[in-house]
RNA sequence: GCGAUAGUAGCUCAGUUGGAUAGAGCAACGGCCUUCUAAGCCGUGGGUCGGGGGUUCGAAUCCCUCCUGUCGCACCA
């Protein structure tokens, strides 16, 4: 697994400057001082050259000089046998013009990698837990758990892309209430099969999935259970319904490629691991007594009040679940826990890391990213959403109605934090308008190259000269190309799978600009080899980016 | 009321340790198919970065304040 080029590249020239500034205290030319980072970039504009640098700025103050007169000093004092030349631009940055050799070395070893390229060195760390959906098993997934199943198992693959060892889990609330509720709605509706009035349960489920487990029910077993005891008849569709709502949860999720490295329930922490929980955080003086309930004194950690932890009936509350159910994963041993929730749960976020910190948990460890809601638009207007009346789009609607790869897509493109407009009619438009399709094209497209060239005896061949690639879209594409790895570390530091949507999308426009202009076919041999092999590269690149959103590459659309 | 999070082009959004003339897509307008997929390309127009103040060589970005949207503020999950 080799390094990556734009990384190596940046390391290189990094160390030139600093030498400079160096050599330019030790000269005289500046103060004895602390340097900053020198922080590199790609410019805003090609003719800025291929990196620049902010380092004459930031070391203005330091170096009580004006930014281009250190600028200045540094270029006189750099020397770097990969550079073509530096120069001074705007209020002092300055702009790196690398050998043109330098780029296409990036691109061979690049090609080189093969299908590796863009998956860093693994790093000898503790695992990383991400922890998403964890949806009830109450009833079918909805749109909202669409995107969290899409963004977490993005950035799953965009971890282990990143060379982390990930682990993914998905936590299962099958204690409870809403477990309770669950069986009171599939008996009330098993009841009603056979006639009965019966009053609906207050917190019931009302999907018209609780009327099909009750049929389901009916055609395996018919009235049996009619003369049971209501309690043990509960008891048994309780244990019916969860397993085949978990059954569905996996289904929909398999369909929308999603797995899970651990499904974990909620229900080997009651009794025994809950009560550790509680029992260490009341022996430490976290959790006191009052009106017969257990608080978690929370507001010690910033929380604006206590919280309830075991109720005054002696039933645990979830937050209990919660706090035993994180205990456990701080005593896996994972080095960083990923949690994604709904925003809607945000209130939670202080309580469980208060009772980590209590528990002498690193809080720090403990990342919970908040995904904001999703709003579905058809022909321009909101598609207004129940949960409660059963009322909402599910998950498996939603691929029906726009298949997986688009709405995989769409949820992954924004950023976790911003609330999500899903425009249905957009997502299944087969046309330009439709980014999914677009970058989903630009593979085919090049999948289809290679067709046409196998067909008329050209290949790639053993070590084509890429020094012929020298249009301006060639050259863009390569750039592009080469900055992939380092747009991979970047993502996966910001846990930001949005980036490499961004990514494909713009590596896609590239390639589709290239494409327009120069031809691989009826040219000479040499240049048609040497475009082979960039758009061989470009396409690997795309497929690898929509790998990690988990979109399908296809070879012919 | 308190808290979280947003407010950037007509619409949907990028823009992270503060940096160059604030970027895309869609929509609008004008071009490009007898050769590798027009599901594409090229071009044009479009902005008080919610308002106001501050910090500094420099602010969409940091601080204060106000306005607006969304979501929370249970012995529900």
């Amino acid at each position: 697994m080799g390094r990556k080029f734009s990384l190596e590249i940046k390391d290189i020239l990094s160390a030139a400057i600093e030498a400079a500034a160096k050599q330019g205290i030790d000269d005289g030319v500046f103060p004895e001082a602390e340097l900053p980072a020198v922080v590199l970039e790609v410019p805003p504009k090609k003719e800025m050259g291929d990196f620049a640098t902010n380092f004459a700025m930031q070391s203005a103050r330091a170096f009580h000089k004006n930014p281009r007169q250190i600028a200045e000093a540094l270029v006189e004092r750099l020397k770097l046998a990969e550079l073509e030349k530096a120069e001074i631009a705007g209020p002092g940055f300055i702009n790196f013009y690398l050998k043109s050799n330098v780029i296409y070395d990036g691109l061979a070893k690049a090609i080189e990698m093969g299908e590796d390229f863009g998956n860093l060195p693994k790093k000898d760390i503790a695992p990383t837990q991400v922890e998403y959906v964890s949806a009830n098993p109450t009833g079918p997934l909805h749109v909202g758990h669409g995107r969290g199943a899409a963004v977490g198992s993005a950035l799953v693959n965009l971890l282990r892309a990143a060379g982390y060892p990930v682990s993914s889990e998905y936590y299962i609330n099958d204690a409870g209430n809403q477990i309770d509720n669950l069986a009171a709605s599939v008996n009330a509706r098993y009841l009603e099969q056979f006639g009965k009035t019966v009053e609906f349960p207050e917190n019931g489920y009302h999907g018209a999935d609780i009327i099909d487990t009750a049929k389901r029910i009916i055609k395996k077993d018919g009235d049996k259970y009619l003369a049971m005891d209501e309690a043990e008849r509960l008891k048994v569709f309780k244990e019916v319904a969860l397993v085949e709502k978990l059954a569905a949860l996996k289904e929909d999720l398999e369909a929308f490629n999603v797995t899970f490295d651990l499904w974990y329930s909620e229900r080997t922490l009651h009794p025994d691991k809950v009560r550790e929980a509680v029992e260490e955080l009341k022996a430490n003086g976290t959790i006191y007594e009052k009106d017969g309930a257990l608080w978690l004194r929370s507001t010690d950690y910033g929380d604006d009040k206590d919280r309830v932890v075991i109720r005054d009936n002696g039933v645990p509350t979830y937050l209990a679940a919660d706090i035993a159910y994180h205990r456990d994963k701080y005593e896996r041993g994972f080095g960083r826990l990923i949690n994604i929730w709904g925003a809607d749960h945000h209130g939670y976020v202080c309580r469980v890391k208060a009772a980590m910190k209590a528990l002498g948990k690193d809080p720090e460890k403990l990342t919970v990213l908040l995904l904001q809601m999703v709003a579905l638009y058809r022909n321009g207007e909101l598609v207004k959403m129940s949960k409660r009346t059963g009322q909402s789009v599910t998950l498996a609607e939603l691929i029906e109605e726009v298949g997986a790869d688009a709405a995989r897509y769409f949820f992954c493109m924004r950023s976790l934090d911003s609330q999500l407009d899903f425009d249905l009619d957009l997502a299944k438009k087969q046309s330009n308008e439709n980014p999914v399709y677009y970058i989903q094209y630009a593979h085919a497209r090049i999948a289809s190259i290679f067709r046409q060239a196998e067909g008329a005896g050209l290949s790639v061949g053993e070590s084509p000269k890429l020094s012929l690639l020298t249009d301006d879209t060639e050259l863009a594409l390569i750039k592009k190309i080469e900055e992939y790895p380092e747009e991979v570390e970047k993502a996966a530091a910001d846990l930001a799978p949005q980036r490499i949507a961004r990514f494909a999308y713009d590596i896609s426009a590239l390639f589709h600009s290239f494409y327009a202009k120069c031809r691989i076919m009826g040219i000479e041999p040499e240049l048609a080899s040497a475009r082979l092999a960039l758009v061989g590269k470009a396409q690997q690149v795309i497929r690898h980016a929509l790998g990690i959103l988990g979109i399908s590459a296809p070879e012919k659309m």
